[in-house]
DNA sequence: GGCCAGGCGCGGA
DNA sequence: TCCGCGCATGGC
C-alpha cells in the first residue's frame, strides 16, 4: 500500500506527501500541455484529487502513478553531482500514464514548434473522439503541415493495440510507434516515456544536450543511460524552464 | 522582420 | 543507410 496517497472514494483521491506531488511541476517539466483531467485543490496536510465527469479515483490513480515512491528515485539520481541541484526545483514532478491516442497526438504537434503555440492547438482537440477531426479542422487549428500526418496516424492507431504493444521491449516498441506518421525518434521516445511509462527512456534534443553540459555533467552517458533516465530528463527540463523564468 | 520552435518526411546520393 | 532540404505558423 502507498504511502504517498489514499483513494478516498469513487471520485477522490488524498496525496499526502505533498513533497512528491505538485501540479504546477507536473504540468511543466514537458510531458503534458494542458488542465488537469481531474480538480486539484491543496489543503494544509494534503493535496486532493477530484475526478471529473468520466473519470474515477482508480483511473487517477494510475495517471498519477500513485504507487511509485518518487522521493526514492530521486535518492538515486541525486547520486551524480550534476543533478543534485537540477532535482530541487521541480520535487513534484511526477511521470504520467497518459492515454496513448492523446500522448501521440500531442507530441506529433510538438515537433518543430513552440510550446506556447502547441499548447493553444492541443487545448482544442477533442481526445476522447480524435477521429472525428479531420484535415481541415486540424488545419484550423494551427497543425499546418502537421495536419495530414495527425489524420493518418489517427487512422493508424485504431488499428494498434496498446496492451499488445505494452509488452514489446524498448526497441522494439519505438520501431513501431515510428510507424505512425509524423513520429521520429524524439516523438516516439517521449510516447515511451509519457504512456508507456518506460522511465529508462531519455527523449534527447539539444536543450537537453546542452543543460547536461552546463550542469557540469561529466558523466552525461551514465544518466542517459540509466533505469531512471527518462525522470532524470524531466527534472533537467524544468530546471531550465524554471531558470529561464518562463513558468507561469 | 527574421529567426526559432521538444522534428520529421522525402528525395537523391 | 545517410545526408540535406522544405515545411505552416505564431512567438519573440
Amino acid at each position: 500500500m502507498s504511502k504517498i496517497a489514499k483513494i478516498i472514494d469513487g471520485k477522490t483521491v488524498h496525496v499526502f506527501d505533498k513533497s512528491q506531488f505538485n501540479w504546477h511541476e507536473i504540468r511543466n517539466c514537458g510531458q503534458i500541455f494542458r488542465d488537469p483531467p481531474c480538480e486539484v485543490t491543496e489543503d494544509s496536510d494534503k493535496i486532493v484529487l477530484k475526478a471529473k465527469k468520466d473519470k474515477d479515483s482508480d483511473w487517477l490513480w494510475h495517471y498519477f502513478d500513485l504507487e511509485t515512491d518518487y522521493s526514492e528515485i530521486k535518492n538515486e539520481l541525486a547520486q551524480f553531482d550534476a543533478l543534485g541541484e537540477a532535482i530541487k526545483p521541480g520535487g513534484g514532478i511526477r511521470i504520467l500514464n497518459q492515454p496513448f491516442k492523446e500522448c501521440v497526438i500531442s507530441f506529433i504537434i510538438s515537433a518543430n514548434n513552440n510550446i506556447k503555440r502547441f499548447s493553444k492547438t492541443i487545448a482544442q482537440i477533442d481526445f476522447t473522439n480524435p477521429e472525428k477531426h479531420t484535415e481541415i479542422d486540424f488545419n484550423k487549428m494551427g497543425c499546418g503541415y502537421r495536419a495530414p500526418y495527425l489524420v493518418s496516424a489517427i487512422k493508424m492507431l485504431s488499428t494498434m493495440n496498446f496492451k499488445i504493444l505494452s509488452e514489446l521491449d524498448n526497441n522494439m516498441l519505438r520501431k513501431e510507434l515510428i510507424k505512425l506518421s509524423g513520429v521520429g525518434p524524439k516523438v516516439a521516445d517521449c510516447i515511451m516515456l509519457f504512456a508507456f511509462h518506460r522511465l529508462d527512456v531519455c527523449p534527447i534534443d539539444v536543450h537537453i544536450h546542452r543543460a547536461l553540459k552546463q550542469l557540469g555533467a561529466q558523466n552525461a552517458d551514465a544518466i542517459i543511460n540509466h533505469k531512471y533516465a527518462g525522470v532524470a530528463q524531466q527534472y533537467i527540463f524544468y530546471y531550465v524552464q524554471h531558470l529561464k523564468g518562463q513558468l507561469k
